[in-house]
DNA sequence: GACACAGGGGATAAATTTATCCCCTGGTTA
DNA sequence: TAACCAGGGGATAAATTTATCCCCTGTGTC
């Protein structure tokens, strides 16, 4: 495993929670799983664009964080199941607040990003679908 | 200037405000900036861990993405003043609900974050001025 | 047999982000 | 003259994060 040579900032309110949502999929991975999308399996057919491995890698570090917990059941062919934790839930209004101002301002965002010369390109593959679905999180 | 090789994902609004807070001290950056610390060398001195070069990175990243506006004063020595623009101002209750979970949970999070092996130090320098001044974030 | 499913994870390469260093402006002060 | 202030930014190294590849388990289907 890959050791950190540089001390975790944890000053602040803000460092400690960008420590826990620091990874390209990790906040999708987490509103997903408040959205019942417990199985990898599916999380890798809503992501198309992130590899298995690496959902993998930010489901153990989420799981390591305690955020989330994974139960495997033992079957063949194998069966595993993510839930969010008690504190993995009280991220979500974190996570729907992210994600409320970025859907309120995409036409704004979208515009300033692709601005941007270091940008190449964008791509919109993902997580369309789970809004598109407007799946009922499960309370409790 | 560097030049992205892979498409930035702008699928759904997570991916949107990830896009703008993706950096290690811009929420802290956007955050001071709502309390009134304007000028570049109060946040140097504010963030001792964070290098010069770094903080005029990201608060040039912050205003590219139209987060916050800088101000130049022709005077010598140089007088530089950052603000949010209205739509910085409107990414707020999202850091402040970031900062609030962050400290809320602190001593779970300082916990599970050690615990992890592959941390090897944890530094606590910064942003601690900030909530100790308690500083009346100035509305309009 | 060959291939798919559902999962896990090592090794390594490539991309991206941070850290370090160093130089530059033009006053003011020791 | 040397050093500091307040700011800007190029070059390059180091650290960290993502992407790619490949192999492995055991059962079921073509």
């Amino acid at each position: 495993m890959y050791e950190r040579k540089i001390p975790v900032a944890i000053d602040c309110g803000l460092h400690l929670t960008r420590e826990v949502l620091n990874g390209k999929w990790k906040p999708a991975l987490l509103n997903a799983i408040s959205m019942d999308i417990k199985r990898p399996s599916e999380m890798l057919r809503l992501f198309p664009d992130a590899s298995r491995r690496v959902l993998n890698v930010q489901l153990k570090e989420l799981e390591e964080h305690g955020m989330i917990e994974k139960k495997v059941y033992p079957q063949l062919p194998p069966k595993v199941e993510y839930s969010l934790t008690m504190i993995g839930w009280s991220l979500m209004p974190v996570i729907d607040a992210m994600n409320q101002w970025g859907d309120a301002n995409r036409q704004f965002l979208e515009t300033v990003i692709k601005q941007n010369p270091s940008v190449g390109q964008t791509s919109k593959s993902a997580c369309l679908n789970l809004s598109q679905r407007a799946i009922q999180r499960k309370i409790g």
